[in-house]
DNA sequence: GAACTTGCTGAATTG
DNA sequence: CAGCAAGTTC
C-alpha cells in the first residue's frame, strides 16, 4: 500500500501492527494524528475490517472532528457504505445511552435530558437551598466541583458520605447535597456530564447482554490523548475491550494537563500492565518546530521529576530564536503582539498565529488591540455560542418540549420573557413540588386545574398561559417528530411562539437586537442540520447543542486565534505567542503549594511552546490589572528555565532578561570561587550590615545568616538565577526559631513597619523579592511576596525574618 | 411584579 | 472589574 511509503519506520509499525494492544508514546509533533488516521484507514483497506466495527475515541469534538475529515479523506476513493464512529467519550456514551440506558432499570428513559455544567450548578444551589444550608458558607460552583470530583473518582453520594470524617461538617454537607442532587436528577430524568461516563458503566458492567453486544461491535478501539483519561473512562475502555483486545492508545505524559479534571496519568504509565500483551512503540521524531522551539521546550520540561524522559528530535533547521519581551504593562504586552502580527504579515500575509494565555479572562487587551489594529482574530473559549443566554433560553424550551418533566429547564424559560410569574408563584410551584415529591410540570397542571387552591387568580391564568405554550411546542415537537419535518420549522416555533421574539424586538435596544441574531444564528445552524443526511431529529440536535464546547469554534485557517493554552493541546501554529508568562499567571498561583501541580503547569508550559512550528514569542508584564487592581507582577520561572542563550531580547531598555543573563555569569564566578573553597568569605560585607552583635539575638541572627551564606542557593542576591524550582520547601522563618527572635531585636523592627506592596524585601532563603500586598496589621499582617524563581509566597510578616532591599 | 440600585465577593484549565 | 444577589422604588 503506498500511502506507507510516506510514513517513517516507528509510524508504519503503529499502522500495521493492528491485532493486540498497542501502546504508542507520541511526543509533541511526532505525527500522532497522522498514525491514528492511517491506521484507522489500514484497517478498513488493508484488513478489510468493517467501518462500523471500528471506534476511534478522542476527548474534544474538535479533535473527532479533524479525524474525521482526515479519515475521510484518505479513504475517498474506496467508496465505503458505512463510516467508522469517531466521537468524544461523552458522545459516544450519550449514544450507548440513548439505545439502551433503560437495561439499567433506575428508571431513566430513553428520553433523558443532558444537564450541562451551569444547569447542574443550579440544580445544587436549589437543593443547597432547600436543605436550608448558607449558600454563602456552601458556594454552590465549590460544591459542583466537589461533587463532581467525587464522581469522577468513581464515588456515589454513599460512598462520598461514608468517606466523610467525623465532625467535618463541610462535608457532611455537600453529601447531604450531592444525595439529594442524584435525586432530583433522577426524578428530572437527567444526567450531567459525569453521569453519562458513570451510567454506561454501571449498564456494561451490571448487564452482560450489552456489554456482549458492544464488545461485538467495536473490534478495533483506538484512544487519542491517552494521558488524559480518568478512572472511569479507564473503566469503560476496559468493559469495551472485554473480549476482543484490539485496543490501540496513544499519549504523551509530558502532555498531561488534566489532573485538576481526574485524568489518572498511571492508566498511561501503566498500560502494559493492564494489557499483558501490549506493544509499545515511542514516536520520537518531531516534524513540526524548529531545533530552538524544540530545545526550549525539552529544556523547562527537563526540570519535572516525575517523568519518564523521552528523547524528542528533529531534522528541521535550527531555526529563528525565541524572541522574549517585558512589557510595560498588559496593554503594552498586547500592543507588541498586535505589532509583532503586522510585521509578519508584510513579509508573509498568510502566516497563521495563535496567541496563548493561562486564563481566558486575558484574552480581552488582545481582543482590543487587534481591533485597533483591524487584525481579524478568532477567539476559542469563553462564553461559546450555545452558552449565551438566549440561545440557551431556546434550546431550554425544546428541552421541555421533548421532557416536561426537566425542571431545571422549566424553571430557566417559565417567565422568560416575563408573563407575570414572579418570585412568589415561583417559590410556591417550588414549595409544592417539593411536598407532593412530582415533577414541577405535575404541580402546574395541580395548580391550574383548580384542585389545588393557593394562588391568586391573576397568577393562575399567567400559569395556564404558559401552560398552553408549552403544550402547543409539545405537540409541535411531536407532530414534527412523526412526520419527518425539519428541525428547524420546531426551532423556529420554540423562538416565535413563545413570544421570545417578540418580547426581545419590543425591547428596542441594541443589545436585543444582537440576541435576535444570534437566535437567527441558531435557526441557521438548525437548518445546517437538516440538510446533512444522517441527521436524527431534534433529540440529536439539542444532544450536540449539549455536547459542543467553545473549542469547537476553532477555525483552521483563521489568520489569529486567541485561546488557552488548554484549548491549544493538538494544534500548531508558524507564529506563536505565549503572553503573561508571569508568577502567578503562568504558573497559576493556586498551584504554588503544591509541587506536582507546578509541574503540571510546566507541563502545560511544553505543551504551549511545542504548538509552535518556525517563530516563538514569549513575554511578560511588569505590572497587570487583576480584579481590577494594578499588581506588579514578576517573571515566570518558566522563562528562567529556557535557554537564555537562544533568546533574542525586543524589550525596550534594561529587561529581566538581559538582568538573568548578567547574574548568570555572575552566579558562575561564585560558583566557581566556590569550588576554590573562598565561598564562605565570598561578600563578607552582607555578614556585618554595620550591626553590632551585642545581644543573644543578634548573636542568634548571626548563626543564622551565616548558615545561609553556607548555602549559595540562598545567599544569592538580586534577580538570582534559580536552577531548579524549589517548590518542595515551604515559607521557611517559622521552621527556625532563632529568626523569629531576631526579628524583635531593635535592628531590625525598624525595618518591619515599612514592607507595603511595591517595595523590595531580602528573604533569607529566597533572596529578593516584591511585595504585591499586604493584609492586616500588627503581629497577624501577611504578606504576598513574589520572589522571582521561586513564585509567590504567603508569609507572615512576623515570623519572615524580612530585612528591607 | 418589574425595573433599578447597591453592595459584595470572587476567576484556572473542559466535555 | 465583573456578575450576581439582595434590597429599594415605582
Amino acid at each position: 500500500m503506498d500511502f506507507l511509503s510516506t510514513l517513517n519506520p516507528p509510524q508504519r509499525e503503529a499502522v500495521v501492527e493492528t491485532e493486540g494492544p498497542l501502546l504508542i508514546l507520541a511526543g509533541a509533533g511526532s505525527g500522532k494524528t497522522r498514525v491514528i488516521t492511517y491506521r484507522i484507514v489500514y484497517l478498513i483497506a488493508e484488513r478489510n475490517v468493517a467501518p462500523h466495527n471500528i471506534l476511534a475515541v478522542t476527548f474534544t469534538n474538535k479533535a473527532a472532528q479533524e479525524m474525521r475529515e482526515r479519515v475521510e479523506k484518505l479513504s475517498s476513493g474506496f467508496g465505503q457504505r458505512s463510516a467508522p464512529l469517531i466521537s468524544t467519550f461523552h458522545s459516544l456514551c450519550v449514544r450507548i445511552l440513548r439505545q439502551d440506558i433503560q437495561a439499567l432499570q433506575e428508571g431513566y428513559t430513553r428520553s433523558f435530558t443532558i444537564y450541562d455544567q451551569d444547569d447542574s450548578v443550579r440544580l445544587i444551589k436549589a437543593c443547597i437551598k432547600d436543605l436550608g444550608y448558607d449558600d454563602k458558607q456552601l458556594g454552590q460552583r465549590a460544591v459542583q466541583s466537589a461533587i463532581s470530583a467525587a464522581k469522577n473518582r468513581g464515588d456515589d453520594a454513599e460512598s462520598y458520605a461514608a468517606h466523610v470524617e467525623y465532625g467535618d461538617e463541610k462535608r457532611s454537607a455537600i453529601a447531604r447535597v450531592f444525595r439529594l442532587y442524584e435525586e432530583r436528577l433522577r426524578n428530572n430524568n437527567a444526567l450531567d456530564f459525569d453521569d453519562l461516563i458513570i451510567k454506561t458503566v454501571q449498564l456494561l458492567r451490571r448487564v452482560p447482554e450489552v456489554r456482549e453486544r458492544y464488545n461485538d461491535k467495536f473490534k478495533y478501539i483506538l484512544v487519542d490523548e491517552y494521558q488524559d483519561t480518568n478512572s472511569l473512562q479507564f473503566a469503560l475502555i476496559r468493559f469495551l475491550t472485554e473480549k476482543q483486545q484490539n485496543i490501540c492508545v496513544v499519549g504523551d505524559e509530558d502532555q498531561s494537563v488534566y489532573k485538576w479534571r481526574g485524568a489518572d496519568i498511571t492508566n498511561i504509565l501503566n498500560f502494559e500492565q493492564h494489557y499483558p500483551n501490549a506493544k509499545a512503540i515511542r514516536l520520537e521524531q518531531n516534524y513540526r518546530s524548529t531545533q530552538n522551539i524544540l530545545d526550549a521546550a525539552g529544556s523547562v520540561v527537563k526540570n519535572n521529576t516525575e517523568r519518564k524522559g523521552k528523547t524528542l528530535w528533529t531534522a528541521n533547521p535550527a531555526g529563528e530564536s525565541i524572541r522574549y519581551y517585558q512589557a510595560f504593562d498588559g496593554d503594552a504586552e498586547a500592543r507588541f503582539v498586535a505589532a509583532k502580527i503586522e510585521e509578519h504579515r508584510r513579509v508573509n500575509p498568510n502566516l497563521r498565529a495563535a496567541i496563548l494565555y493561562r486564563t481566558n479572562a486575558q484574552s480581552r487587551v488582545f481582543e482590543e488591540a487587534l481591533r485597533r489594529s483591524r487584525i481579524d482574530y478568532n477567539i476559542v473559549g469563553g462564553f461559546s455560542f450555545y452558552e449565551r443566554a438566549e440561545v440557551r433560553d431556546i434550546v431550554s424550551y425544546l428541552k421541555l418540549a421533548m421532557n416536561p418533566h426537566d425542571s431545571i429547564a422549566l424553571m430557566r424559560i417559565i417567565n422568560s420573557p416575563a408573563r407575570g410569574l414572579g418570585k412568589q408563584t415561583l417559590d410556591e410551584i417550588e414549595r409544592r413540588a417539593k411536598d407532593y415529591a412530582v415533577s414541577h410540570w405535575e404541580t402546574i397542571a395541580l395548580l391550574t386545574d383548580g384542585s389545588t387552591p393557593g394562588l391568586s387568580p391573576r397568577a393562575t391564568t399567567a400559569l395556564k398561559n404558559f401552560q398552553k405554550i408549552i403544550t402547543d411546542l409539545v405537540t409541535a415537537t411531536t407532530s414534527a417528530a412523526s412526520s419527518d419535518s425539519p428541525v428547524s420549522d420546531v426551532v423556529k416555533a420554540a423562538i416565535l411562539d413563545t413570544g421570545y421574539a417578540n418580547a426581545l424586538k419590543a425591547e428596542n435596544t441594541d443589545e436585543a437586537e444582537a440576541r435576535v441574531e444570534n437566535l437567527q444564528e441558531l435557526v441557521n445552524a438548525a437548518v445546517d442540520y437538516d440538510a446533512q443526511d444522517g441527521g436524527e431529529g431534534l433529540r440529536d440536535f439539542i444532544d450536540h447543542a449539549a455536547l459542543v464546547s467553545d473549542s469547537d469554534q476553532y477555525k483552521q485557517d483563521a489568520p489569529v486565534t486567541l485561546m488557552t493554552v488548554h484549548s491549544a493541546k493538538g494544534l500548531e501554529f508558524p507564529l506563536v505567542f505565549i503572553v503573561g508568562l508571569e508568577d502567578g499567571l503562568f504558573p497559576h498561583s493556586r498551584s504554588a503549594t503544591d509541587p506536582a501541580e507546578l509541574e503540571e503547569e510546566r507541563r502545560l508550559a511544553y505543551v504551549a511552546i511545542t504548538r509552535a512550528e518556525r517563530f516563538l514569542y514569549v513575554s511578560h508584564a511588569m505590572k497587570r490589572r487583576v480584579y481590577g487592581e494594578e499588581m506588579a507582577s514578576e517573571p515566570s520561572q518558566f522563562l528562567n528555565e529556557m535557554p537564555l542563550e537562544l533568546m533574542e531580547d525586543l524589550s525596550r531598555g534594561a529587561s529581566w532578561l538581559s538582568f538573568a543573563r548578567k547574574s548568570s555569569t555572575l552566579e558562575n564566578k561564585h560558583a566557581i570561587r566556590a569550588l576554590k573553597g573562598l565561598g564562605e568569605n565570598a561578600r563578607p560585607e552582607k555578614i556585618y550590615t554595620g550591626k553590632t552583635y551585642d545581644s543573644a539575638d543578634s548573636i542568634a541572627e548571626f548563626f543564622r545568616k551565616r548558615g545561609q551564606q553556607m548555602n549559595p542557593s540562598a545567599a544569592q542576591p538580586d534577580p538570582p538565577v534559580i536552577r531548579r524550582a524549589a517548590a518542595s520547601s515551604s515559607p521557611s522563618g517559622s521552621s527556625r526559631p532563632a529568626s523569629r527572635s531576631s526579628n524583635s531585636s531593635g535592628a531590625s523592627s525598624s525595618a518591619t513597619g515599612d514592607f507595603t506592596p511595591g517595595s523590595h524585601v531580602r528573604h533569607p532563603k529566597y533572596g529578593r523579592g516584591l511585595v504585591l500586598r499586604r493584609e492586616g496589621t500588627g503581629d497577624s499582617a501577611k504578606l504576598t511576596v513574589s520572589f522571582p524563581g521561586f513564585g509567590q509566597k504567603k508569609l507572615i510578616e512576623k515570623y519572615a525574618g524580612l530585612e528591607k532591599a
